[in-house]
RNA sequence: GGUGGUAUAGCCAAGUGGUAAGGCACGGGUCUGCAAAACCCUUAUCAUCGGUUCAAAUCCGAUUACCACCUCCA
């Protein structure tokens, strides 16, 4: 029975969908004024982990991430790089499908963008006004927090501590307009130059937080199942979020809420972000790291941990995936002299592996006892990879079973348990070459041919049957 | 000031009452002509202090340190 923590109740519950087998889910995406940073992946690759290992359970998942297209950073970004905003966000959202696509993070059943929204959140916001939860001022309309009675839960926090902390940060020329400081923008008057659009409030654009209410009702329905984002949503924005949803529409806006940790950086292990400017983009990290051990890193540290991104965090896990990658490897290399016939004590055990994964990641996805499980699983393959007499279905079900376990992390290997195939000339001759030499105990020249192949990336292994070879 | 989180071996990390999973790195070993790969072995009294208990990393209290949110941020 799965289990996930909720930020809510800050409990562990039970997960029912609201519809049996149905999954709904909302994602908070990027403002796309920049590339995305590792922080950013690391909130995209925590909920990609999720919702496949809920499509692994059996679940249909109808996943929604929306884009802030528009906002003050938009607009002061696209007057800096002398663009317009529409332009930008278009660059960004293509450079954030390429990064995210090289994680292989997949893609969202929809990525709404807010200004595909605005005559929906035009509405929604109307909605909330005739409701008397929201009031215009100057063609700016805010929300009274206070109206709301279960504004704070989320975040713990009583109404007038965080009036407290409101009031030292409101701007003077909000305060004059706010009735309360802890109200927050739902439609934001536009200056003069900037992107608007047409409201009955004036030309204006949306606030940061309606578009996420807006979307995930219009795509997902008024309750839905679990809403995800990093913890720094948490206050204000999560806790906007549910005010205004379920102000407007009078029923449950989300039953689990789910919020990962940060990427820390540096010695002291700060949070990785844009305002710190200690930020890392996935377009360079990429450059030069394996994106795939980013994202093997990232999907095997459970989602509420913070995860210290330093060298050395990344080389453990590309130590870790090519142990991995090499079971495969070794399996795949043993199907050449295989016994046909099923092997019994192979499909039980990889039974039994599959129920402790799940097991584990059936506790609010605790992915570490989770990999721990396909250490264990690549052991016992490396054993039987290594035994006298091995059976085709044998090899097949443990290689079957990796791949299936590593994909839910967001790791195909698909690749790494196909026999690399050599198809130069030359290289077969030096091969066969350096066997013939072996016998012939000219060990001098045997390995002067390893050597010079190693240098061309093809490594050889000698084995009980016979030499391997791989590529590095 | 308010709220939340974290503290386990060199590093990452599991473990919510019965004498510390797993991975990486290190060292030793098996196998090998030598390697490689794989496998085996070795490594900790769990931030500090006090309490509850037959028994605590695990419960309670206090303390310390670090991080985050309370303002845009995944």
């Amino acid at each position: 029975m799965l289990k996930i923590y909720n930020t809510l109740t800050r409990k562990e519950e039970e997960f029912h969908p609201l519809v049996p087998g149905k999954v709904s889910m909302y994602v908070c995406g990027p403002t796309v004024y920049n590339y995305i940073h590792i922080g950013n992946a690391r909130s995209a690759i925590a909920f990609d982990t999720v919702r496949r290992y809920l499509e692994f359970l059996g679940y249909e998942v109808r996943y929604v991430s929306n884009f802030t297209d528009v906002d003050d950073k938009m607009i002061r970004e696209a007057h800096e790089e002398n663009t317009t905003v529409p332009a930008l966000a278009e660059k960004y959202i293509a450079a954030f499908m390429e990064d995210t696509k090289a994680l292989n993070i997949e893609p969202a059943t929809m990525h709404p963008r807010a200004t595909q929204n605005i005559p929906e959140i035009i509405n929604f916001v109307k909605t909330l006004i005739e409701k008397g939860y929201a009031y215009e001022v100057d063609g700016d309309v805010y929300y009274r927090a206070r109206k709301f009675k279960h504004y704070g839960e989320l975040s713990g926090q009583s109404l007038d501590d965080l009036e407290t902390g409101a009031s030292e940060h409101v701007s003077a020329d909000e305060v004059q307009k706010k009735e309360d400081p802890l109200d927050f923008a739902l439609w934001k008057a536009a200056k003069p130059g900037e992107i608007s659009w047409e409201s009955p409030w004036g030309k204006g654009r949306p606030g940061w937080h309606i578009e996420c209410s807006v979307m995930s009702t219009r795509y997902l329905g008024k309750t839905i199942d679990i809403h995800g984002g990093g913890q720094d949503l948490e206050f204000p924005h999560h806790e906007n979020e549910i005010a205004q949803s379920e102000a407007a529409t009078g029923q449950k806006f989300v039953r689990y809420w789910m919020h990962n940790g940060f990427v820390t950086i540096g010695k002291d292990n700060e949070k990785m972000s844009k305002s710190l400017h200690n930020f890392i983009t996935v377009h360079e990290i990429i450059q030069h790291v394996d994106p795939q051990v980013l994202r093997f890193c990232m999907s095997t540290t459970q989602y509420r941990r913070p995860i210290q991104y330093s060298d050395d965090t990344l080389e453990d896990a590309a130590n870790n995936l090519r142990h991995i990658k090499t079971a495969l490897q070794n399996l795949t290399y043993r199907q050449s002299d295989a016994v046909d016939g099923a092997d019994k004590e192979v499909s039980q055990k990889v039974k039994d592996f599959d129920q402790q994964f799940r097991d584990a990641m059936d506790d609010d996805f605790n992915v570490q006892n989770g990999i721990a499980v396909v250490y264990e699983l690549v052991k016992y393959a490396n054993v039987y990879a290594q035994q006298g007499t091995v059976y085709r279905a044998g090899l097949v079900a443990l290689t079957n079973k990796i791949e299936q376990l590593m994909s839910i992390f967001g790791i195909d290997l698909d690749a790494a348990s196909q026999e690399t195939s050599i198809d130069d000339e030359h290289i077969q001759k030096l091969i066969a070459e350096r066997d013939q030499a072996r016998k012939d105990r000219n060990f001098k020249r045997s390995d002067e041919i390893r050597d010079e192949l190693k240098k061309k990336g093809i490594i050889l292994e000698d084995t009980p049957q016979g030499t391997r070879y791989r590529k590095a």
